[in-house]
RNA sequence: GGGUCGCUAGCUCAGUGGUAGAGCAUUCGGCUUUUAACCGACUGGUCCUGGGUUCGAAUCCCAGGCGACCCA
């Protein structure tokens, strides 16, 4: 391991005494590899273009013969082929350095970034390549590329060494590309529509806006404990309250919770609120934005996703909690208004886990989560969710005891929840205090009452409808990938090696 | 939190109680049409860590670490 860098230390070291610094300034290409494999498409093999192109990669294989060599090179665009001919290149570099070629073959390794300039040709055997007729290493890479034709599949190392992940597989550069471009989109869409990005605080003093544990913090300057957001929600309301009538935020959100295939503790989410909506607006809404995602990003609605085929064409069906469950179970808990009653049928349903509950809501939202969730591969909108879980959504307006929400649902996973938000301060109060009371008890995922957030309310906010969607959830859905971790960069890891046994 | 599986050379992997291996990469030699180049020679090890059993442990046992998957 530390001769293979050894070998590569002396290899730069030799560059410098040559007089050339192993770590350049900078390169001007001319093209990228994947225009010069678009332009020279047509290029029969065997033949050469004489034009003066120039080009920059890190070398990812060579074929060194005695006068001759092949370097395979790769940009961000794809890969080409170097034809190094040793003749071409010591008529054209001989004068001020004689060791040129020699260089190249015994100083440059798999790794290295090279800059090249020279004309292009088709080899006999098919390959389009730069000839060079100059060269430069660009920088001396010390460590080895993994094996040239496994690659790197371990997966502990692809994600703690992402970089080496995505030097050696194509497929995850892809994976991030796309999602940049899934968020840009996003954007763009929103910005057309007239929404405005508010960045809105990390740091807060009461963590609210969703059900969830958040990270503990502390801000030496003012003295206090201090809490990473768990969601958007109130800030970007209380914009809603002073006049903005379309926002949003995309960024990071962190909930200290497990990890798994579907979770990460800090992941990001898109909230978005518009005045004057309500859930029925945000549907139509969600179904625009991932239409206008898959298109932009894979071109069609038809995808596959882990074997299983998805239509993302809308409009998306639509079923209320009570009725999925119903279909499911058989159990209609609209049906039931005894508490007893409700967990007699649940457990006759095969629903475990509700001995303690203490709402039929709760019930019927457990039941949801183990009998109906998984099942719901296309895309689907649950609308109607009982109060109980739900203290930021408004009332329903004809059903007594739920509210305007409604989840989407893709591949079994919650994608997107939305609510037409509660605006009656009153009321907000009261499920807050609930709230509150509940975390009292010892609930770790319930929230304090935001006494400012209810300020804001009491000042006003129009009618609003919001929405809530898990970008990692769907850059998964449009790359095709099992793992969260395969679509954040750098997902949560423990360190290799435990910390040395702290101090109790 | 529970269960299952994994951790051996830079990478990908063999090796189930008896001298730690292969391919690729590296190093050296040869080679002007290769593309997993080829031919020849060589080099490379904290077998995840710590204990235990044993004449002897990569291998068996215990504890721990890290990871993957499943479950809660």
């Amino acid at each position: 391991m530390s001769e293979l860098r050894d070998t590569r230390l002396e290899k730069a070291e030799q560059l410098r005494q040559a007089g050339h610094n192993p770590y350049a300034y900078s390169w001007k290409s001319t093209h990228s590899a994947a225009e010069l494999q678009k332009k020279y498409a047509d290029l029969e093999n065997g033949t050469e273009v004489e034009v003066e192109v120039a080009i920059a990669g890190r070398i990812m294989n060579r074929r060194v013969f005695g006068k001759l060599a092949f370097f395979t090179i790769q940009d961000e665009t794809g890969t080409i082929q170097l034809f190094l001919d040793r003749k071409k290149i010591k008529a054209a570099m001989g004068e001020e350095n004689p060791e040129a070629f020699g260089q190249l073959k015994n100083l440059t390794d798999a790794g290295d970034f090279i800059g090249v300039r020279g004309s292009v040709r088709r080899t006999d055997k098919g390959e389009l390549s730069v000839s060079a007729d100059h060269y430069e290493i660009l920088t001396k890479s010390l460590l080895p590329l993994p094996d040239k034709w496994h690659g790197l599949t371990d997966v502990e190392k692809r994600y703690r060494q992402r970089y080496v992940d995505l030097i050696v597989n194509p497929d995850v550069r892809e994976t991030f590309r796309r999602r940049a471009k899934i968020t840009a989109g996003i954007r763009q869409y929103l910005d057309a529509e007239g929404f405005i990005e508010i960045e809105t605080p990390v740091l807060q003093t009461s963590a609210g806006g969703a059900a969830a544990k958040p990270f503990v913090t502390y801000h030496n300057a003012t003295e206090m404990e201090m809490y990473l957001r768990i969601a958007t929600e109130l800030h970007l309301k209380r914009l809603i309250v002073g006049g903005f009538e379309k926002v949003f935020e995309l960024g990071r959100i962190f909930r200290n919770e497990g990890v798994s295939t579907r979770h990460n503790p800090e992941f990001t989410s898109i909230e978005i609120y518009q005045a004057y909506a309500d859930y029925d607006d945000m549907m139509a809404l969600t179904e625009t934005l991932v239409v206008d995602a898959a298109e932009k990003v894979i071109g069609t609605l038809e995808i596959d996703y882990q074997g299983e085929q998805i239509n993302l064409q809308a409009p998306w069906k639509r079923i209320t909690m009570h009725d999925a469950v119903k279909e499911a179970t058989g159990v209609d808990f609209a049906a039931l208004d005894d508490l007893d009653a409700a967990k007699a049928a649940a457990k006759e349903a095969g629903i475990h886990g509700c001995g303690d509950m203490a709402s039929i809501g709760k019930i019927l939202n457990e039941a949801f989560e183990q009998k109906v969730e998984e099942t719901l591969m296309q895309p689907t909108f649950i609308t109607d969710y009982p109060v109980e879980i739900s203290p930021l959504a408004k009332p329903h307006r004809s059903k007594p005891g739920l509210v305007e929400r409604f989840e989407l649902f893709i591949v079994g996973r919650e994608t997107a929840n939305s609510f037409s938000e509660l605006t009656d301060p009153v009321d907000q109060r009261q499920r807050l205090e609930a709230q509150a009371a509940a975390k009292a008890a010892g609930d770790e995922e319930a929230n304090d009452v935001d006494e400012d957030f209810l300020t804001a309310l009491e000042y006003g906010m129009p009618p609003t409808g919001g929405l809530g969607i898990g970008i990692d959830r769907l850059v998964m859905l449009l790359t095709n990938s099992p793992s969260i971790r395969d679509v954040i960069a750098f997902p949560l890891m423990r360190p290799e090696k435990a910390a040395e046994a702290e101090a109790e």
